[in-house]
RNA sequence: UCCUCAGUAGCUCAAUGGCAGAGCAUCCGGCUGUUAACCGGAGGGUUGUAGGUUCGAGUCCUACCUGAGGAGCCA
């Protein structure tokens, strides 16, 4: 081998396993400290971070003092050998060689998030930049390894993914208000769900989930709403409302343990406790509405039976859990019209809900369905709906109809849930909320 | 939509109705092991906008704008 040749490029997350050799590494300079003739560069690469150091008598002049009027987020390359250090965070520190700036920040401009505070007003207004910072990197592989972890049970169990359209000709349930969108001169919305479609393609594929972003246009305005939310919907032919729980706790114990099995630094870096995490095993749960009004009026709570649960509600109620817990058999007239009725007891819906632990609410909902034909469109007509938007979807119970059903899930409030994060907007890499549509 | 709170340097925040300040960031200098380094120095302001009260307003009053927290509704 030459003794020109050039020292491969690795990432951080790898240093570890190139001690004693010369290697490169880019990324930007997320700080930079001094000490006379010593510069330490901290490097990010988006993998981790690396702390360089570069003697004066080592490095070419011209290179140190270039080096030491680097600004934060200056992206360059650093030419070293790896050591081990265990006062190092990584427990391995790059000797440097030789440092490349491809893009120095100037200092007239300089990168405006700084290592000290700053307000959510101000973060959010940068959301292009904030998300480099160390927190965000780890909320958005969690994320990922959220979604990842669904996709993975769902495909391991037969489910087909078959996703819904976002543009949509009509509400899927009349009550919340929705984006319009002018469509070759007619009108048109953003889905609120895809869960009508999702009980089409279950008649074609016996079990499917759909998975996409989903719109609200409520004016909501709290740490768990967004206007656009990423949403999984699972749809099971003859399913009935305890296939749906049971699917549902499945579901939620696989990705609790799949992200306790990979992110572990990630949720270090977010200081969560993880014990709480580690309590969520099978079976979760499960109360009767009845049940659940019961414990909050006992636990000093005010709701009046036949209501839906407020955010409070839910609170007292999960808190007395020490894992997730599921809420079924709500009084049908606060639920969607398309919820099959209890045969027992015809005022109340076949439905779920699923409280997360810790005060982070309902993040599942679902049902089984009316598979009848005349009592849906009886049920359609009660609500005002316009039956013949609904003509396909009646179409569902005319050609070999059968019990069904299944949930959303939404992935933000499950992301915020795992992280410990008080407020949804970072969990997913530019939110949109009531008041904000920037960047 | 309703309730509450906040807006002062690039950022985070001080300032009894009486001279607009500090830390960080930026620039200059010092230091051969720093860990949000430290030490010394410099520059940096139409106090959200428009009115009003007052000898005097960042501070009090009114309206508006922007943002945050919560409620309702939801995942």
């Amino acid at each position: 081998m030459a003794s020109e040749a050039v020292p491969p490029f690795i990432e951080i997350r790898h240093a570890g396993e190139h001690a004693g050799q010369e290697v490169r590494v880019r990324g930007w300079l997320y700080n930079l400290r001094e000490s006379g003739k010593l510069l330490f560069p901290i490097l990010r690469d988006g993998t981790g971070l690396m702390q360089a150091v570069l003697f004066k008598k080592t490095v070419p002049e011209a290179v140190f003092e270039q080096a030491r009027h680097l600004t934060q987020e200056s992206s360059l390359e650093i030419r070293g050998v790896v050591r081990a250090e265990p006062r190092a965070p990584g427990g391995f520190e790059l000797d440097a060689r030789d440092l490349t700036v491809y893009d120095a920040v100037p200092a007239e401009h300089p990168y405006p998030i700084t290592p000290k505070e700053h307000g959510i007003e101000f973060l959010m207004e940068h959301r292009h930049l904030w998300l480099r910072s160390q927190r965000q990197v780890a909320i958005l592989r969690i994320r990922h390894q959220v979604i990842r972890a669904v996709r993975e049970f769902f495909d391991n169990d037969g489910f087909i993914l078959a996703d819904a359209p976002i543009l949509t000709p009509a509400a899927c349930e009349g009550t919340s208000t929705l984006f319009e969108v002018e469509y070759f001169g007619e009108k048109a919305y953003l889905t609120q769900s895809g869960q009508l479609y999702a009980e089409a393609t279950a008649m074609a594929l016996g079990k499917t989930y759909c998975f996409g972003p989903t719109f609200r246009a409520e004016k909501s305005k709290t740490r768990r709403h967004l206007t656009e939310f990423w949403m999984v919907e699972p749809e099971v032919a003859f399913a009935q409302l305890d296939d749906v729980m049971h699917l549902a706790e499945r579901l939620v114990a696989h990705v609790v343990a799949s992200v306790l099995e990979h992110c572990r630094a990630d949720l270090a870096a977010l200081e969560r406790n993880t014990a709480p995490l580690e309590n969520v095993a099978l079976p979760f749960p499960r109360i009767t509405y009845d049940e659940a009004v019961e414990r909050i009026r006992a636990a000093g709570g005010t709701m009046e039976y036949g209501t839906d649960l407020g955010g409070g509600d839910e609170t007292i109620l999960a808190q007395q859990f020490d894992r997730p817990v599921m809420v079924h058999r709500y009084p049908a007239k606060v639920k969607a019209f398309y919820m099959q009725p209890d045969a027992e007891r015809p005022d109340l819906a076949l439905c779920v809900d699923m409280l997360a632990p810790e005060g982070y609410g309902e993040i599942i909902g679902g049902s089984q369905r009316i598979h009848d034909l005349e009592l849906l469109r009886a049920r359609i007509r009660e609500q005002n709906l316009p039956e013949e938007a609904f003509g396909w979807y009646l179409d569902l119970r005319r050609f070999g109809t059968v019990p069904h059903g299944g949930f959303g899930m939404g992935i933000e409030r499950v992301v915020a849930w795992l992280c410990g994060i008080e407020h949804v907007r970072e969990t997913i890499p530019f939110p949109r909320t009531i008041y904000r549509l920037f960047p």
